[in-house]
RNA sequence: GGAGAGGUGGCUGAGUGGUCGAUAGCGCCGGUUUGCUAAACCGGUAAGGGGGCCUAAACCUCCUUCACGGGUUCGAAUCCCGUCCUCUCCGCCA
């Protein structure tokens, strides 16, 4: 959410920010009330205060006749109050419906305009790979090793659900292991969260359980939803808090399984592992004071980074154009993985694996986390940023088919083997088994 | 799932209808004393929002908040209903 006041202070900018990011909210409108809520509010306040004082001198009446005519006084009042309040609320109702479709406002160096604006800002360590041979997507490398059954994961759940199998296992838990061991080495405190959150909660990070678009499953009968990314019960976790701004920034690592209904994106690039309903990732995030966040968020584009160099996982890193950065996002870096396997014909193509953002205030407002230093009047809200360190599924189809042999084996990238046991996956699972 | 107990300021803990935003202790901040430290003593110490105030600080003032939401009442930490959470015991389960 947007500050309420910022809003009215800066009614043209407010507007030109959603024209930029595509969001079409009515600032006049939302000016307009905002001006009859303050005034409500007013009264409201005024009419309270007068019952208080009406109040506090029942006690203290003389006799039954003037406690009686007080009463009546105070009576009086509060109906008044009520009254007024009952407006007061259905302004605040209306107000929120509006405040809730702002998006947040963008980072002056934000590239301006739809997806075409993307600017390209970093290359990763491994080249593009080129083939002396015809290179085959990740469905089929993996179908081919016995890695992935597709057609399971429709029969017990339908499609975009799967099973993955041998090597890919192990492949999965390295992946965690290696991101979640790297980010406790930079100073990440490791969380397993939970995989449900309550409503509100997805709310206040930006997520919109039971809309018609929406991207979340939510549990019948209940308030509770299952999780599209572990962002949300790690911004979640401090719902309410005042952080003591000495111990910021507070740096987190979530381990959680993420559920998305990829409502309406059938048909497009959904082959295999790309969009699926479920898969596990390790993601980052943070809480920093408005000064830290800036810095904060090249910290983690910065791992990110480090992560698929050392994965030796071809990438660039975008910076997202102000059409494309949704709702809570100030600044969002995506790291796009080369996948042979994508694009037309085979050609290969970017896919995005990875996304940073800064959300600054407009999570925690809703939220209610706040900061104060220590000595000093007053609270600030502070900022939150998030990361993908690993989305497992997604970096299962960049090191498959990036590291695919002629003779439709995997190289192993190097930090996993320990964890895999081998160097190599080839055509039969324990083929070349763990050395004695 | 069943039974019980409970949720009050940074913490402990009193408070069962009227200057109670709340006794007391601990902690913290300031001061006195002291060669230094400690102790002792004195004073201060919840947050959020609005206004005085055109900008900052200080100060003053009002409102809201005793888990959350509703109700009763002129008035609720206190009475009633609902929800959430915590703890104990029993059952069940990985």
């Amino acid at each position: 959410m947007l500050d309420r006041k910022f809003i009215l202070d800066n009614a043209a900018i407010v507007q030109e920010n959603c024209r930029r990011r595509g969001a079409s909210v009515d600032v006049q409108k939302f000016v307009d009330l905002e001006t009859r809520r303050r005034a409500k509010d007013t009264e409201v306040q005024d009419l309270n205060r007068r019952a208080n004082e009406v109040s506090k001198t029942i006690g203290q009446a003389k006799d039954e006749s003037e406690r009686e005519a007080r009463k009546a006084e105070g009576r009086r009042l509060r109906e008044a109050k009520e009254a007024a309040q009952k407006e007061l609320d259905a302004l605040q109702a209306e107000i929120v419906e509006i405040q809730k479709l702002f998006p947040n406002m963008s980072h002056p160096q934000a590239p301006v305009g739809g997806e075409s604006a993307a600017v390209e800002i970093r290359r990763g360590r491994a080249p593009v790979p080129k083939f002396d041979f015809k290179p085959k997507d990740h469905v089929e490398l993996a179908q081919s090793l016995d890695l992935l059954d597709l057609e399971a994961g429709a029969r017990v759940a339908g499609h975009g659900f799967y099973f993955l199998k041998n090597e890919a296992v192990l492949l999965e838990l390295a992946l965690q292991q290696f991101a979640v061991n790297f980010l406790i080495g930079r100073g990440y405190t490791p969380m397993i969260t939970p995989d449900l959150a309550r409503n509100d909660v997805l709310a206040g990070i930006g997520f919109l359980p039971r809309g018609p678009e929406t991207q979340i499953y939510s549990i019948e009968n209940s308030d509770l939803s299952l999780i599209a990314t572990a962002e949300i019960t790690l911004g979640g976790l401090l719902t309410g808090q005042v952080l003591d701004e000495g111990q910021l920034p507070l740096r987190l690592c979530g381990v959680s399984h993420c559920y998305r209904t990829e409502a309406g994106a059938h048909g497009r690039a959904t082959r295999g592992l790309f969009r699926v309903h479920q898969f596990t990732k390790i993601e980052m995030f943070a809480f920093t004071t408005p000064e830290q966040s800036d810095g904060m968020h090249d910290e983690l584009c910065g791992l990110e980074c480090e992560i698929f160099d050392a994965l030796a996982v071809p990438y660039r890193v975008i910076d997202t154009p102000t059409g494309d950065l949704g709702g809570p996002a100030y600044r969002k870096f995506d790291l796009e993985a080369w996948m042979p396997g994508r694009g037309e014909g085979g050609a290969g193509d970017w896919g995005e694996i990875t996304s940073t953002s800064n959300c600054t205030d407009y999570q925690s407002r809703r939220l209610d986390i706040r900061c104060k230093k220590k000595g000093e009047k007053g609270t600030r809200l502070v900022h939150t940023l998030n990361g993908t360190a690993v989305a497992v599924s997604r970096a299962l189809i960049a090191i498959l088919e990036n590291n695919q042999q002629a003779d439709g084996s995997i190289v192993v990238p190097e930090p996993l083997r320990p964890f895999v046991g081998k160097e190599r996956i080839g055509k039969k699972f324990g083929e070349l088994g763990r050395s004695p």
